[in-house]
DNA sequence: GGCATTCTACGAAGGCCATCGTTGACAGCG
DNA sequence: CGCTGTCAACGATGGCCTTCGTAGAATGCC
């Protein structure tokens, strides 16, 4: 009935983002190779890389040269900021907005971190405690 | 064209993780209730609230009592599962699969992290650490 | 030039999602 | 009993997402 409220800035669908990785690794591809590296053999078409890739361009999820006559794409949103958007948007929704409650969360769940990360995790707390966290 | 692969465990949408919230935070309740905690007078119509609600009974994402008129629900999820389920699919999709990644992400990225918090979490690090993470 | 291959572009199908309008049941009240 | 308001049920609408089929252009090779 009434249209969806269109979240304005684009968030990635799902299938937009496996392409995003791809490109994040990759850095610039083609079509062809994204739908190599992403979907392999047995998975979906040429056809439906490309058309995504194309809707992608339309949004200003990626950007093309288009000079050769195979396109070459790259992302066009960076990555960091995108992690960053969806553990913020993720703590919103189930968190209660609160970023260092998800953190708790994701830790004290299986984490599977090796001494290193919780070194690494250890050393960024100390960080944040002398810059200042909030009383 | 061809059937999109179906989840098959069921994914709440948006829509769906909005009256779920609001379920966990004011135990069961009806639909009327329900829509005006959640949409109060300017949001979605009633009957919005009613066909999701009536949908996510369907998939099993509520539970309902309708031996009175107004029929009672009550999430049929638990919020803890529910959150780690999205906290391991995030990692999934953005982090290589890798939590502690996400972890350190999510602290490093605006943490806002009151003292207290900061203190919960060097806690749960030191018990992961002393449990013995992975060398 | 002619043919096969590889692109891009376009459109359409089928599915799910959020939203709402309408209908019929049910309850309370005068 | 008849009105009035609330409720569940159902169907439909418009939008978006993923997937392809097909057409047309370009390129390379004989």
């Amino acid at each position: 009935m009434t249209p969806r409220r269109s979240h304005e800035t684009h968030w990635p669908t799902e299938a937009e983002l496996g392409i995003l990785r791809v490109l994040w690794e990759r850095g610039p591809s083609t079509v062809r190779e994204v739908h190599e590296t992403l979907y392999g053999d047995d998975g979906a078409g040429y056809t439906t890389a490309l058309k995504l890739m194309q809707i992608m361009h339309a949004k200003g999820l990626v950007e093309r040269d288009d000079s050769q006559r195979a396109h070459v794409y790259r992302a066009g949103i960076n990555k960091q900021r995108t992690q960053k958007r969806y553990l913020v948007d993720m703590a919103r929704r189930l968190f209660d907005g609160s970023t260092p409650q998800m953190v708790l969360h994701a830790l004290g769940s299986q984490p599977g971190a090796s001494r290193a990360e919780l070194a690494q995790i250890r050393a960024l707390l100390n960080k944040i405690e002398a810059e200042g966290g909030k009383s």
